[in-house]
DNA sequence: CAGAAAATGATATATTATAACATTTCATCA
DNA sequence: TGATGAAATGTTATAATATATCATTTTCTG
């Protein structure tokens, strides 16, 4: 069985310098910048593996000391999911960092119900046979979600 | 290539009475009451071949004379899903009548960006490949969201 | 019919998200 | 270098989606 989350214990701090650094450089190709307000709610998001939703993100500004609002926000999640740093979960209304924003790739969501993490897979047999569908009924596509719920394997056997 | 969404022009006084009937038999079999109120959210979900919101739900009730309030659509909404006769879009806040409300699947979503027509596909290279996925990494499925954005035939060639 | 369970009504409020306009910050270049 | 315009953020208000709680009505069961 390939790892797909995280091992619990894992050096979580390695995860987010190398997000930060992934950004830095997404943004450096794009040209866009990644300003302080981003990298603080870059860097709330990542400060798990679970997603995060707006309101969470605006109070654990809020905790720092910052007085932030609603717009704030959103503005920020807006210019990180554009740039295809973060992902947002559909289903949750939350949001989760990516870990390949250097790679177009259509992703697919494995959702723990349990400990709440997300992890996300790149799997071309599901991409695949999304495509594939779409073309056997003359479907264009522009965007998927696909999120799956459910254990985790550490969830399910402990 | 097959069809998937209704042809424009159909008959779909059929579709609903068909919807209906099934509705009926699955109430049918769960012992579940379909409802005057019930019946009314399933009718008007059926109005149409796209996903209608809780609040659109709520006025098109209003238009027709019931002074209904939130609680009261969702609770609707909520039974009509936990039979399986209706299904949350997760990316629209949406809600939408399902055609084999008497099989379990794990279904997909072709949502036209254009037309605004949500059509359902049980698919089973995409369901296989979702399982294939998730055995691949000790996930235990509990649910699945396939949502797919783009252009229907018709809105693409047209 | 009595009593319990299920459904709906009613009120209030929580959660998620955006519109609109003001101010500040930053890159560019005259 | 400082005027200028574009981008980002601040601020206020409000829209859109969803749920908690308790009261009342309807339906089922015995
Ligand atoms: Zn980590
Ligand atoms: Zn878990
Ligand atoms: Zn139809
Ligand atoms: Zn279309």
């Amino acid at each position: 069985m390939s790892d797909l989350f995280p091992k619990k214990g894992h050096d979580h701090d390695r995860c987010v310098h190398s997000a930060l650094a992934q950004a830095e450089k997404v943004c450096d190709a794009e040209n866009a910048r990644f300003t302080d307000m981003r990298r603080k709610v870059f860097t709330l998001i990542w400060q798990s593996h679970k997603a995060v939703t707006a309101y969470e993100l605006l109070d654990a500004l809020t905790a720092e000391g910052q007085r932030v609002q609603p717009p704030t926000v959103y503005r920020a999640l807006e210019f990180l999911t554009e740039l295809g740093l973060v992902h947002r979960i559909e289903s949750l209304n939350a949001y989760f960092g990516c870990d390949r924003p250097d790679c177009e790739h259509l992703g697919q969501y494995f959702i723990c119900t349990d400990c709440g993490r997300v992890a996300e897979a790149v799997n071309e047999d599901m991409s695949n046979a999304v495509r594939k569908a779409a073309r056997g009924v003359g479907f264009t596509i522009e965007a998927t979600t696909v999120e799956i719920k459910g254990l985790c394997h550490d969830c399910a056997t402990h």
